[in-house]
DNA sequence: GGAAAATGCAAACAAATGTTTATAATTTGC
DNA sequence: GCAAATTATAAACATTTGTTTGCATTTTCC
């Protein structure tokens, strides 16, 4: 990537700096404020030249719509402290709070939720006790693929695998057995797994 | 958390899905296309609504800036390879590309790295070979904290323990050695931890 | 040293966007 | 059924914001 002179890094990083602390693009006068030059055009040039670099993405013409490259959207995931049979798992928004998950738009947003790990039973997959899981419904799902199941009004993470004509349910723990059923309900496939410190 | 009405929530799950799949806020008129009325006047007073309501926050009079509340800012890190003694970490700017990162505004955009695991030390704490973990940068920290320190001019991620005189820096798997040294550079505190699947 | 290129500027302009107003349509409560 | 409250609308207005223009300043390069 070619490099960049130093006030257009300075727009680069403030635009950078942004979104991490206010969560939008700066507008144009704003930049012009930040890095200290006196005229919108000039700002308007950095902006043109780390566009044609490949730094910002943008819209033309809209308000405070530019972006570094490679920053990818933010889905607001709504998450679930237990999840039961008889509540569909939509009435349980906010029942925790929600959780940002940075993620390129490749999922539909209404179909991520967060879940909370209790227990030990995936550790050897490195999914801990306290860690958050981000799951996308869905009703299939391939064999040793980590999904979220409802067994006996319990949601539970396992990995799935598919046997004869039942389905295995396989702790990644050796202290935990594995569940045999013949009728699973999947809520849905984990596709992200998170812990802050 | 008050109710909303349908409408309401048509507004709100759009602002949502714009973050999701643009990384922006829409404007008011954007709204008023996608939910199907036919003023701005109204899309404005159900911006105002559910900003009372607390599912929104904006800055009033600037454009597209709203955002469902709860949703944090976007952190790009530069995402590091390799780490030696000689070379400063921030040379390694896009060297594997960038990861976005979700969080609140609490950490100096300059100061955040990741890092890709290599290695099976740390899996006792649930990070993975192929894990990516988020490091802050410091000089100094506590002890029992997750760091990235540099050994031989290699970086390496453990927990560290202070000892008398020296410093332990401790795998989280029974099939590695500790290793002690009176002499540990720290690079940074690993702050959360991320796998995708 | 001087032409050419790059950079920076102030000001104006045009478009996008948030906000207000006055009024109409609809719903609610009795 | 009817008044009050709510919701919706079109249109105008005000502000923010992106964009262009013409000129000044600085730097580069021969």
């Amino acid at each position: 990537m070619k490099a960049l002179s130093e006030n257009e890094k300075k727009v680069y990083d403030f635009i950078c700096e942004s979104f991490a602390r206010r969560g939008f693009s700066p507008s144009v006068r704003d930049i012009r404020d930040a890095v200290g030059v006196s005229s919108t055009a000039t700002v308007y040039g950095y902006i043109e030249k780390l566009t044609e670099k490949g730094y910002l993405v943008r819209e033309a013409g809209k308000s405070r719509t530019l972006r570094p490259r490679g920053v990818s959207g933010v889905y607001k995931v709504p998450l679930i402290g237990k999840v039961t049979a008889g509540s569909p798992i939509y009435a349980f928004r906010d029942d925790m709070g929600t959780v940002s998950f940075a993620a390129d738009a490749k999922y539909d947003p209404e179909s991520l939720f967060a879940l909370k790990i209790r227990g030990t039973s995936m550790t050897g997959a490195g999914i801990m006790d306290g860690d958050i899981v981000i799951v996308n419904k869905c009703d299939t799902c391939d064999d040793g693929e980590i999904v979220v199941a409802l067994i006996d009004d319990e949601a539970t993470v396992k990995t799935l695998y598919r046997e004869h004509n039942r389905v295995r349910l396989q702790p990644e723990n050796p202290e935990y057995e594995p569940i045999y059923t013949d009728h699973v309900k999947v809520l849905g496939k984990v596709v992200a797994c998170m812990r802050y410190y």
